[in-house]
DNA sequence: GGGGGAAGGACCA
DNA sequence: TTCCTGGTCCTTCCCCC
């Protein structure tokens, strides 16, 4: 393990932490969660009083040692609560919480797997043990890896005198005055990194790693290949010219396999260098694998075996450095192993809970198996369903590989910064380098979290969801610059003193939100027909069979954003509906999957990679056709041109971007502008206007007017910039796949709709910031252009609506006006910010 | 009262 | 003079239905 914040912790009340704030073992007097933690390998036997005061003296009167107390103050006032409502418990409750632990425990008894062989392996002070090998002069020196913040690991000599990783360098220095700190180097260790999981993969292609120096591994499958296999296969040449030499120089780990002496004596090979021959079993496997490493790296790494991931994790440490320690695969040896285990040995246990449970007078697994009826009364079930687990020696059998990643963020923290421009600065850097991290795995979320640590460390989240997700440098610091700038606001007109900032991206909604660029296209079919919350209706249309997914060199472009949404408008994400226009997202008779026929009746499916019609119902005709489009686009020879397939949507926007917003409109003709908007539009998704119906003007103010009996007008290539709708009386409007607008109408054939068009007449407004509260971004109306004095998106929604009926009716001949500053409508019934509310603020 | 979002914190490497 | 970074999960609080 590197870099483990593993600070000794005090498990009592008794500490003076509740009372003054200080404790002491030694009369000196110092908060016990900052104290030294010697729990470790090389560690044993140190001054520990001598070293705590060093600590204290370094740290006392410090920001941070001011809010390390007032956290422990915390912890303490929790344990205190926790005192009292043990106090209170009645004999009844006892038994009746018994009893549930009881049949718990005989369940989950019941389901005990000790089939598996789990390996935890864990290289040796990874960072420095690879700066030593590199620089043999630091053999026999105290080093550590780090800087003078904050150290990442250490060598053995350097922990001698207590300085360990998490550790800031500059009480290292004082704990030991010739400690030579080696800068971090990241790309060093993740090349090594890289060679250690190659071994890694031989013996379980799906380990599952869990920093560069730690890994699991499941080697049952390994195990049963192994006991066929000859000894040849088994035998692997020792290379004296690296690693022996190397070890015995540094005097930094015994010697090899001191702990695990081999079941095979050294033999010679034919060309006189020693080979060693190793068994079949769990232990000479994992021998093995250490062996192969050290012969590959020069470094050492430590084992544990057991039959599950909690143990294995244990074992680990057990004989570290240098060593192994299997834990046998049955039910009383992992009994046993449990019994005298310090809690705090198991990976979840950390200094609080630690603190908390030694309040109940727990230390070890065993205390924590005899107290479990108390502990289901006084911790969250979470919590003693966990507690249990690790007192029967529980834990997951099966190594969960490509777990899903639940958010993904970027933080930075430097010398105090108080300028405001400093800050936004800062902050759209973060921005940026989120979102090139994002583009990198094709991720998108919807909740932007704001942190920022202040010169006294204390540490605020402020998060805002969005309904659609984003993953752009703009999109983020469009969120998080009004996060910050509410913050700022808030301290005003003192400045915001800041030490660290971080973004975060989380709330990836769904699979599509993650790899929206990748989906296959039966994925893409079988989203549309499973997902019951989606408004498509694949009707007539059985599952269509699969395709090759395209290789990552294939994928579509994802740079432009307007067709990112697009694509996943296409898969169904609901664009959040405001009041009073038009209804997304909802079900809808009027919305329409791809698949679905078209409204004018004819028997025709859409084709997903062309986005055009195939004059036929029949799904094996219609799957060659998607063959053949399929292949056209991995072959780059399609029925279309590559200009179309690869670049068709993209030159429209491009097209479309310059037309609006460039020289070219106001050169020619208004129609000219409008007439490439629409047929760019309606191209981009393959749709065509009804040409019958369908007419449209430009108007003064920006709005594009259509009048259409029946049409599907794509929404994305308009959605440049905020794009704004509504329609008229008797107009039944709707939009599907988010992005894309029908329009048709029982009653009224000539239903007419309005786009407010990107780049419009009138610019952006910056917000008044003393119109808004803590919770989001500053609301301008995008028609009037108006800060608006409410915080209340509902009643915002609502005002934006109310304006854009008054413009849309005004543009179509104007019925009746509309008072944009009424707000007496009943409050809209969604919650939470819309479209229009993230995108119209500054 | 339950669901869900926001905020904060514990814990990990 | 100086105490990290990036991630997950859990708890608590609060609002809304």
């Amino acid at each position: 393990m590197l870099f483990g914040l593993c600070v000794q912790c005090r498990v009592s009340l008794e500490g003076s932490m509740a009372t003054g704030g200080t404790s002491s073992s030694s009369g000196e007097g110092f908060l016990s969660r900052m104290a030294l933690n010697d729990n470790k390998a090389g560690m044993e036997g140190l001054n520990r009083d001598k070293i705590n005061k060093i600590i204290m003296e370094s740290s006392k009167g410090s920001r941070f040692y001011e809010n390390e107390l007032k956290k422990e103050q915390q912890v303490n006032q929790r344990i205190e609560r926790m005192m009292l409502q043990k106090a209170h418990i009645t004999e009844q409750q006892l038994s009746k919480a018994q009893a549930q632990v009881e049949k718990m425990t005989s369940d989950l008894e019941r389901g005990r797997d000790l089939s598996r062989v789990i390996v935890h392996v864990d290289m040796d002070a990874f960072y420095a043990a690879v700066e030593t090998r590199d620089c043999p002069d630091l053999m026999d020196k105290p080093m550590a890896v780090g800087s003078m913040s904050m150290l990442s690991t250490s060598n053995y000599h350097a922990r001698k005198f207590g300085v360990r990783a998490a550790m800031p360098g500059f009480i290292a220095k004082k704990l030991c005055p010739n400690l030579v700190i080696v800068p971090i180097n990241f790309d060093k260790y993740r090349a090594v990194s890289a060679e250690v999981r190659e071994v890694f993969a031989d013996y379980d292609p799906h380990f599952l790693p869990m920093s560069l120096d730690e890994a699991y591994l499941d080697i049952s499958d390994h195990l049963e290949q192994r006991r066929g296999w000859p000894e040849a296969l088994r035998t692997h040449l020792e290379d004296h010219g690296g690693l022996q030499e190397t070890v015995e120089l540094e005097g930094l780990s015994p010697v090899l396999f001191e702990n695990s002496p081999s079941s095979s004596p050294c033999l010679q090979d034919a060309a006189g260098g020693e080979v060693e021959v190793f068994g079949t079993c769990a232990e000479e496997a994992v021998r093995e694998m250490r062996f192969r490493i050290e012969q590959k790296t020069s470094l050492t790494a430590s084992a544990g075996i057991a039959p599950n991931m909690m143990l294995a994790k244990v074992c680990s440490d057990k004989n570290k450095p240098n060593g192994q320690y299997r834990l046998p695969s049955n039910r009383q040896a992992v009994i046993d192993f449990i019994q005298d285990l310090p809690v705090r040995k198991i990976s979840g246990i950390g200094k609080v809970t630690e603190k908390m449970l030694g309040a109940l007078g727990i230390t070890s697994c065993s205390h924590l198996g005899q107290e479990m009826a108390l502990l289901a009364l006084l911790f969250s079930e979470t919590s003693w369903h966990h507690f249990l687990h690790i007192s029967m020696g529980l834990g997951s059998t099966h190594i969960e590989r490509d777990g899903e990643r639940k958010s993904m963020s970027t933080e930075r923290t430097f010398g105090e910064m108080g300028a405001l421009e400093e800050q936004f600065s800062l902050c759209r850097e973060l921005c940026q380098d989120l979102a090139q991290d994002l583009q990198k795995e094709a991720l998108k979320g919807k909740t932007v979290t704001l942190k920022l640590k202040n010169v006294n460390f204390e540490v605020k989240t402020r998060a805002w969801t969005l309904p659609c997700a984003v993953a752009t440098t703009e999109e983020l610091f469009a969120v998080a610059k009004d996060l910050l700038k509410t913050e700022i606001d808030n301290v005003s007109p003192q400045p915001l003193r800041l030490r660290l900032m971080g973004v975060r991206v989380s709330n990836f909604a769904s699979a599509d939100d993650k790899k929206p660029l990748q989906k296959s296209i039966v994925g893409f079919l079988h989203k549309k027909q499973t997902d019951s919350s989606s408004t498509s209706q694949i009707s007539s249309h059985k599952p269509v069979k699969e395709h090759p997914p395209k290789s990552p060199g294939q994928t579509q472009p994802s740079a432009c954003p307007s067709m990112v949404q697009q694509r996943q408008g296409q898969e169904g994400h609901a664009w959040v509906p405001s009041r009073g226009g038009v209804e997304v997202g909802g079900t809808g008779e009027n919305q329409q999957s791809f698949l679905q026929r078209p409204e004018s009746g004819t028997d025709s499916l859409t084709c997903p990679v062309c986005f055009r019609e195939v004059n036929t119902t029949e799904l094996t005709v219609f799957n060659r056709h998607v063959d053949q489009c399929l292949s056209g686009v991995t072959m780059g020879q399609n029925n279309h041109t590559d200009t179309e397939l690869e670049r068709g949507p993209r030159v429209c926007e491009e097209e479309v971007e310059k037309e609006i917003t460039g020289g070219k409109r106001e050169e020619g003709p208004k129609e000219k502008g409008s007439e490439l908007l629409s047929r760019c539009m309606l191209d981009s998704v393959g749709l065509q206007l009804d040409s019958s119906a369908g007419d449209h003007t430009e108007s003064t103010t920006g709005l594009l007017l259509y009048e259409t009996s029946t049409a599907n007008i794509s929404l994305s290539t308009v959605g440049l910039n905020p794009v704004c709708l509504n329609t008229c009386p008797n107009g039944d409007v709707s939009i599907h796949r988010a992005n894309t607008l029908k329009v048709s109408s029982q009653s009224d054939p000539r239903v007419r709709v309005c786009l407010l068009s990107p780049g419009g007449p009138r610019p952006m407004t910056t917000p008044k910031p003393e119109s808004r509260d803590h919770r989001g971004p500053a609301l301008t109306c995008p028609v009037c252009q108006e800060t608006q004095d409410t915080n209340d998106l509902t009643l915002f929604n609502r005002h934006v609506d109310l304006c854009l009926n008054q413009e849309v009716l005004h543009e179509l001949g104007g019925l009746a006006s509309v008072d944009r500053t009424t707000h007496t409508a009943p409050p809209a019934a969604h919650k939470g910010p819309c479209f229009r509310d993230v995108l119209f603020t500054e």
